[in-house]
DNA sequence: ATCCGGCGGTGACACCTGTCATGGTGGAGT
DNA sequence: ACTCCACCATGACAGGTGTCACCGCCGGAT
């Protein structure tokens, strides 16, 4: 038997899951839940063999709680599951030690079959999504220009955002004018939008 | 035997939806779609009792759907369920004819209860969300400033929107205002994510 | 008949933004 | 040591933005 854990926030969406893979044989649901930072005390407790994660969660991401866990309980392997093809997402991912990535609208008989393959050592990532994460290319944001085109997504001022990082108002502005340029947008909002498409935020 | 029709753009979910929903012995699911504008074929064709309806979906929204369902095939019932508790997706798909509205993060053992209620003739709806958006009230916006903020949602500047709607560039600064005034923002990325916030675009 | 509100527009003004030049600091690599 | 680059900052400038006053048109309500 593989006992799996899901974690998803959407609690609905979690049982649906729990129902679809609790009729495979050789699957068995071995905890739920619905935070990032429940996660690495569930996989020790229960002896998880796989851990299914969302990415966007409270308490903790998927993607950082990937990393915990390669480091902490690294017999257990990791299947990404998100509503976002995103390609800096599936990088990120990957880059933290998960075995596997799929988008949420891939079909839903290839999520046992993901399970079982990533059990057995292999890895399994959705071959489209690959692709546009290679096209794509990494992310050319700085940390800085990250920070500041995360605080600039609400719809804050430049003031605002100065105040909010502690950090000059020129400089805001000069971070941003290096964000917009990178991402070719022509107004921060824009280069937000884009940044945010690939998975860069 | 309840008829079960489930709309749902994510077909991991739609599929482990469909296997939460057929453990239930007086439910069946009678057709799965991936896509708004192929809904009301579908419950015309398998004789629906009762359609699961996510809102985001591309082709038709789903409370589009709910309205067209309800003057077209008014025998089957309604039960809309979103990812986003948006005060004012509650009142639209109230208003458009549904019976019953939820969001995905309520528990999994409420769903087959909300489809057999809404079969036997009752409304079902989240409590707290209704507060919420009775709280909220209803959208301040007239019809031409919702247009102008989703034109300004991706970011572009004020001659991008005035081109995309075919208004000049002054009017187009005035509805703006009035949008942002009325938002309670500063800025028209403020003011339209507020807006998203309440449901309102 | 009158009023009201939404729609479309013009023009002016203060202010905010995006860009560029320029400068300094400190860490990483060669 | 030297180069490179991210980081932080200042100042200046053109152009974009948000606000206001004011205009006309039209359709619906009183």
């Amino acid at each position: 038997m593989i006992r799996v854990l899901l974690a998803d926030d959407q609690h609905l969406v979690r049982g649906a899951l729990a129902a679809l893979l609790s009729m495979e044989p050789d699957i068995e649901i071995a905890a739920e839940v619905g935070r990032g930072d429940e996660v690495v005390d569930a996989v020790r407790d229960k002896d998880v063999d796989v851990a299914v994660l969302d990415i966007e969660m409270p308490g903790l991401d998927g993607i950082a709680v990937t990393a915990i866990l390669r480091e902490q309980v690294p017999s257990c392997r990791v299947l990404v599951v998100t509503t976002f093809g995103r390609p800096g997402y599936l990088r990120r991912a990957m880059a933290a030690g998960a075995s596997g990535f799929m988008v949420k609208d891939s079909p839903a008989e290839r999520l046992a079959d993901a399970i079982r393959r990533i059990h057995s050592g292999l890895r399994v990532v959705d071959p489209s999504l690959a692709a546009e994460s290679l096209a794509a290319g990494d992310s050319p944001l700085t940390e800085r220009e990250r920070d500041v085109l995360v605080a600039a997504r609400d719809g804050g001022t430049v003031a605002d955002i100065a105040r909010m990082l502690s950090l000059s108002e020129g400089t805001v502005r000069n971070y941003l004018s290096a964000a917009i340029s990178k991402t070719r947008a022509r107004t921060r909002a824009e280069a937000a939008r884009i940044a945010t498409e690939h998975g860069w935020l």
